[in-house]
DNA sequence: TTAATTGCAAACACTTTGCACGCTA
DNA sequence: TAGCGTGCAAAGTGTTTGCAATTAA
């Protein structure tokens, strides 16, 4: 199946209209599997000949956000919002504090823990953010020199 | 030891001068124990009297956020910076995703976690944020009706 | 055809900065 | 009194919104 097809599907099923401007951000967040801000995304659909305006791009994550089509990470300082395509599966990263390079992290260690504090606290879980701050190998090497 | 006296070293040992900006700020922290944004501090000090600038609230959270005598925490949303004075033991939060009441956790679910991935990684670590969304009791029954 | 989607420009909220004055050490 | 700290106003950044024009279904 052609990939653009099932994008066209899924964002159908979800009562979306498959505009070229959200199949390329789908296409643009699937293909890299790495986190964007909204204006990286913008830079790169204008390299391919897709203008869109930035507003556009906010609302379509903003779209693919509630259906969780995308999912939203970063802001630990006031720096903008990183969007990555939703893998079925939930991430966390391993962010450099030198470089704001970011890795994502093997499993989740808190799958146990969740449902534990669900059940202590009588709250509905919904998820949770991990976000493991350090730095790389390469800074510190530079922080010595 | 008189409170104010206590901050007024913890500022001067930190190359701070004791100010009642300053002084005001960790006090309200302290006595509280919950995280404020830079808006709700100015209030609180508009009300006792004690008017400062907006930027000079944010100015003093960066410093002492730099100097570990804050901790910074919320954003999921564009919502404000939370600050909360930093209790030597690190905390977590649930957070309710209706009302945006924010708990915070007994323990650390990742105390020996961190460890193990320095090992794995190379990289030297730094702490982490971990927050856990979920709907509240009341938010739930709400959400029913 | 028509309702959803987009572009544009303007507004927003939160935060940061430059500069002159004021106050702590 | 020397220099850190503050207030003020203005600018910055990331994001959101209203409205008219466009496009997918």
């Amino acid at each position: 199946m052609n990939p653009n097809e099932s994008f066209e599907n899924a964002l159908k099923s979800k009562g979306l209209k498959a505009t070229k401007q959200r199949l390329a951000i789908l296409e643009m967040l699937k293909q890299t599997e790495k986190p964007f801000s909204a204006e990286q995304l913008y830079l790169k659909m204008a390299e391919q000949e897709i203008p869109v305006n930035l507003s556009t791009i906010y609302r379509i994550l903003d779209q693919l956000l509630h259906k969780k089509l995308v999912v939203r990470l970063g802001m630990m300082d006031g720096s903008p919002a990183l969007y990555e395509y939703n893998q079925a599966m939930h991430k966390h990263y391993l962010i450099c504090l030198g470089c704001k390079k970011t890795v994502s992290i093997e499993g989740c260690p808190l799958s146990g823990y969740e449902q534990e504090l669900a059940k202590s606290t009588g709250y509905q879980m919904e998820g949770h953010r991990l976000d493991i701050y350090g730095y790389c190998p390469e800074c510190q090497t530079k922080m010595k020199s």
